[in-house]
RNA sequence: UGGGGUGUAGCCAAGCGGUAAGGCAGCGGCCUUUGGAGCCGCCAUUCGGAGGUUCGAAUCCUCCCACCCCAGCCA
């Protein structure tokens, strides 16, 4: 079993080995990921995932994945299919404990029925806006409905062809018989099930009417025997009810425990918002790489690793928080620097001549494919007369500072020659920069000079003859504002939406060898960023999506020489 | 003016009566064939506020303030 220093260890942490020392429910830790299956899942979603396998793991117990399936009138499989492929994705096994709250829909039913038997439950003729009309408010209690002392054998009856199909939706519920002048709005009657005649995604017709969360997740926990039941801040007020049900029914006591739930800056977190993003055309669909959701995150090229690692860092409390999205950044950053393969892509490309270097000659040259890891070996890369650069890699009139290719400077390709920038062609009439000769000084082979003679600026390149053609993607976050729910009277959310989140490259140049990139490989094109291949590349055209920029020191100085 | 929670740096977050961990961000510097990476250093005299208890308080007590959640037959 690993060990957490348990100098640090969060409040949950905590709290369980309490239990264990205790000895509670005999040592034993059992947690579960429920989540509903009416959406996909995003990265608040792997902050849950990730605490309760690695709680299991730790304490030698078991996670449990249950689909919490108890509104068939907002689940679909389709959903469950995506879950269960992002919860694997993310590098979490359930086994074979792959369950639904749908699967003690009879279950569940006897113990509404054992509850009713009790006297701690009836059936409710009162409509839907009369049950809320005696709910009371905030500050009054609410009154009792008049159908709240039916007899034992009358709820028994009505129950039962509630369960038939004699009634139509919303004409009867069952509720428990609790307190209507709780201060806790949760415990004043609350309705434990609802007449729906809904096809279920997994029951299908068997059943027309469906508990409620409140009901069945808790017992669902206790026929699991979870031990630890671990959901959001929200539900905090929904505890006592939690309890009132498994104490009533004298069944095992999971005990609920709640966390703040992850927000991220300049993004949203609710399915609700997310989907309206997907419906309003924003964004492409679920998987865009802009959106926080896990299958959008995986197709913009992060890794299970460094999701796993962003969650293991943002620390677990209960105070209501906003994660900044550069330490997300930071840890794809630091996953990929050791992992990811260099190559050489030049985005926005300008040719290079290099007059003294023979015409026709190409020669391999040897590169390294990650600094950070001998093992991952070299690559022969193309070199040739003529040269895609960067176009920002040269300024005919550099600021102080820039390193980079100027008339009479002297540069290094990376891996190749030093060469000296002699005379620049612009267009005549827009004066753009078209063609930048150099001279190549062949005694600087591999980006060494013998005389010890210094550079500042090294340059990534790809040879005109040998490029692939490439679309890039870049993204940018996906709104402007921290926290885009921060709006002013009458404002949309949709209103603080970067409009520049997408940016479209389609010129890019690639050294020859990645050609093969298949969908789905990450790279880091080296001075640019981490990049992964989209699956919308076909045969004879790549796209890529950069994940993450470099970090960028240049830019800063930029930005400072600006501010002065 | 009900109930349930939460306040420690720009953002997370430890701390549990003995004198403010750590990470991200930021800022300096070193190093560098990626302006990447790496390395070194700096970054809370003070813990929402005010009182009190104590030799000693972020930690205990009292009052106050701010923010979040709850009036679905959603989860």
């Amino acid at each position: 079993m690993e060990t957490k220093d348990d100098s640090s260890l969060d409040f949950i942490r905590t709290r369980i080995e309490e239990d264990i020392k205790a000895n509670k429910n005999q040592g034993r830790v059992h947690t579960r990921f429920p989540p509903e299956p009416n959406g996909y899942l995003h990265i608040g979603h792997a902050k849950s995932i990730c605490l309760n396998f690695s709680l299991a793991e730790e304490y030698n117990g078991k996670c449990n994945l249950r689909f919490d399936d108890t509104n068939p009138c907002k689940e679909e499989v389709e959903y469950v299919e995506s879950i269960k492929k992002d919860v694997r994705w993310l590098g979490f096994d359930w086994e074979d404990r792959e369950f639904y709250a749908s699967d003690y829909f009879e279950k569940l039913y006897e113990y509404a029925v054992q509850l009713v038997k009790k006297g701690k439950a009836f059936v409710c003729d009162l409509s839907a806006v009369e049950i809320k009309d005696t709910r009371g408010t905030l500050t009054e209690p609410g009154t009792e409905s008049p159908y709240r002392n039916r007899t034992i054998e009358e709820n028994l009856d009505l129950f039962e062809r509630m369960r038939k199909g004699e009634f139509k939706d919303g004409e009867r519920v069952l509720r428990a018989k609790i307190d209507m002048s709780s201060p806790n709005l949760n415990m004043r009657d609350p309705v434990i099930y609802r007449i729906l005649h809904a096809s279920h995604h997994r029951s299908g017709d068997t059943w027309c009417i469906y508990p409620m969360y409140d009901f069945a997740h808790g017992l669902c926990d206790s026929i699991e025997g979870i031990t630890h039941s671990i959901c959001t801040l929200e539900f905090e007020d929904h505890r006592p009810l939690y309890d009132w049900f498994l104490e009533e029914l004298d069944v095992f006591r999971s005990q609920q425990i709640e966390f703040a739930r992850l927000n991220l800056s300049f993004t949203v977190m609710s399915k609700r918002k997310l989907l309206e993003l997907v419906q309003s055309g924003y964004v492409k669909a679920w998987d865009d790489p802009r959106m926080p959701t896990l299958s959008g995150l995986k197709r913009r090229g992060y890794t299970p690793e460094s999701i796993r690692d962003f969650c293991g860092r943002i620390g677990l409390a209960k105070r209501d928080s906003v994660v900044d999205i550069a330490l997300l950044e930071f840890c794809l950053r630091e996953d990929q620097n050791k992992r990811a393969p260099r190559r050489m892509a030049v985005l926005d490309p300008v040719e290079v001549i290099i007059d003294n270097y023979p015409e026709g000659q190409v020669e391999e040259l040897e590169s390294e494919n990650n600094p950070e890891d001998e093992s991952m070996g070299k690559r022969k890369v193309p070199f040739s007369r003529r040269l895609y650069i960067e176009r920002e890699d040269f300024r005919e009139d550099p600021p102080k500072k820039y390193f980079r290719l100027s008339p009479g400077r002297e540069v290094r390709l990376k891996h190749a020659y030093y060469i000296t920038c002699q005379n620049v062609i612009k267009d005549p009439n827009t004066g753009k920069v078209q063609k930048i000769h150099c001279t190549y000084d062949p005694k600087t082979k591999g980006g060494w000079a013998k005389d010890g003679r210094r550079v500042r600026g090294t340059l990534h390149w790809v040879s005109v003859p040998h490029a692939r053609n490439a679309e890039i993607r870049l993204y940018d976050r996906l709104f402007n504002t921290k926290n885009p729910l921060d709006l002013k009277e009458g404002e949309d959310f949709k209103e603080n939406l970067n409009p520049n989140s997408l940016k479209v490259l389609t010129s890019s140049k690639l050294e020859p060898g990645l050609s093969k990139a298949q969908p789905g490989d990450r790279f880091q094109f080296l001075r640019k960023g981490y990049f992964c291949v989209d699956p919308d590349s076909t045969q004879d055209r790549l796209v890529f999506n950069r994940s993450v920029p470099l970090r960028d020191t240049w830019a800063k100085i930029l930005k400072k020489q600006k501010q002065k």
